[in-house]
DNA sequence: TATCATCTTAGAACTGTTCTTGTCAATATA
DNA sequence: TATATTGACAAGAACAGTTCTAAGATGATA
């Protein structure tokens, strides 16, 4: 499905070439890139681009339900373009962010509410990832 | 090297009185307090502390098990000094952040861990507090 | 193509966190 | 006791990530 064609969901959204840029970055991407990848991965295009129009398109896209923002790391906010219910590990050495592509079920859990009304739950894993237990054994 | 016996195992870690004043602070504090919150109470009662030293102090109670670092907050990290195997809720409104105080059951999960040795696990809910919605009900 | 709201850029400003420096106290060693 | 070592403190500089500002540019629409 075109992007372009989201014009006509919110017109107010205007596909500028910069937005079509990130949109592309961000499309299917899986290492939930921070604001900084984004920049430094669409600049090569776009060497005007500026770092508030990334941070700007992020909140965007964000608000239109288009990307999701990530808690896990601790150091920068990370962005997450699949939007379908997953859940996530996180390496506490590299801060490599993988998914989980199911949903577990935790309906039993709305016992413990406390009187929230919940909109969204986000199952984290932290331990070390192959890659570096290997690096780390050499 | 030396090894340390048990008894001495901590004997790298002065009581100081403002590391004394810190874990007064925290102990059975359910707020889930930022730096911050830890700095601004405790300079009431030392009021030279410097923010570096409630650092170093939540760093190194880190690093012996005595708090848990959170990162369901985009904007700062918080503290909890309830080490125990529990979960979270966050009120996206004001990041208010209340303790589920069970521990649900995620061994299902092993079956996705991805090549990962998994050291840890955070369930968190988002949603909308019974304050918050009474208050922007006013 | 004229209009208007939205967008982009560049850089300043801000916030939370970490680092550096100088000093001191407590402990270990000779 | 004298000396070395270690850990801790305060103050503030430095830093990184993010947000804000101002002004001009651009895209969508009629």
């Amino acid at each position: 499905m075109p992007v372009r064609s989201e014009k006509h969901r919110d017109r107010r959204f205007k596909m500028t070439p910069q937005r079509l840029a990130i949109l592309d970055y961000l499309k299917g991407n899986v290492q939930h890139p921070a604001a900084d990848d984004v920049f430094r991965a669409v600049r090569r295009k776009y060497p005007t681009m500026s770092f508030a129009t990334v941070y700007n398109t992020l909140e965007a896209l964000k608000k239109r339900g288009m990307v999701k923002e990530l808690t896990g790391d601790p150091d920068k906010k990370r962005f997450d373009p699949n939007t379908s219910p997953h859940h996530h590990l996180i390496c506490t050495n590299c801060r490599k962010i993988v998914d989980i592509p199911v949903q577990f079920d935790l309906d039993f859990a709305e016992q413990y509410r406390e009187g929230f009304v919940i909109t969204g739950s986000h199952i984290e894993f932290s331990g070390i990832c192959l890659e570096c237990r290997n690096r780390s054994r050499a």
